[in-house]
DNA sequence: TCGATAATTAACAAATGGGAGAAAGATTGC
DNA sequence: GCAATCTTTCTCCCATTTGTTAATTATCGA
């Protein structure tokens, strides 16, 4: 069972370039550990550490294929970013409301 | 006329629990840096460079009112948050996309 | 003009994060 | 068994970030 990770993580791990740039390709289909890393131009070891971040936060999970247990298959995971854009929505929707509060108000005083 | 920031500076602004509480604040109505430093328990300074900083990424926005010129009203940007909201959304939808494609190729295999 | 107030900038210490190479773990194929 | 392959963990280094206090700038009010 995946505890849901903090929305504070999450944010901390898309704040990095190379692991949004993960999240992008893993868009696209699941992929190695090692395609990963020539992909975005890093060693080995830095990729393994961004993508235990980004698996740690939720947002992608770890499979080892029945061809070759060597092997670690990366794909994202549905509905993980659904927290932030939650928090994004929730706040901006907010603010539009009191937006509209505010401006009433400013008519009301400047009659 | 603003610049619209990268979407690197944006989610790493985020990222920071500190400042996602500013916007969390700055949603229910604008305020000014005391305040925002008062409700979050930073000293000025502190509060002064993460005011900047979701400045600089186009998140907040800053105002000399004109009764007292030496406080500084911040209040949130509306529509700050849309090149977050649309990359997480492009993103997931992708994935989304490639996941259906992938069950039909693999029923399609399986048969 | 002078002291008080609001906020920012400067300077510095502590913590954090990200990269590389070396080494280790696990697995494959000969 | 043994070399090769795929990935992760360990260790070290450097850059950035974050908080604090002290100093600075600007403005208000008496």
């Amino acid at each position: 069972m995946s505890r849901s990770a903090s929305i504070d993580r999450t944010f901390a791990a898309l704040a990095d370039p190379a692991r949004r740039r993960v999240v992008e390709l893993l868009g696209q289909r699941p992929r190695r550990a090692g395609e990963l890393a020539d992909a975005i131009g890093l060693a080995a070891p830095a990729m393994s550490r961004h993508l235990r971040l980004l698996k740690q936060c939720g947002l992608i999970e770890e499979a080892h294929p029945e061809f070759d247990a060597r092997v670690r298959i990366y794909s994202l995971k549905t509905g993980a970013m659904a927290d932030l854009k939650s928090w994004l929505s929730r706040t901006e929707e907010l603010w539009a409301a009191q937006l509209g509060a505010f401006k009433a108000h400013v008519e009301k005083k400047g009659k």
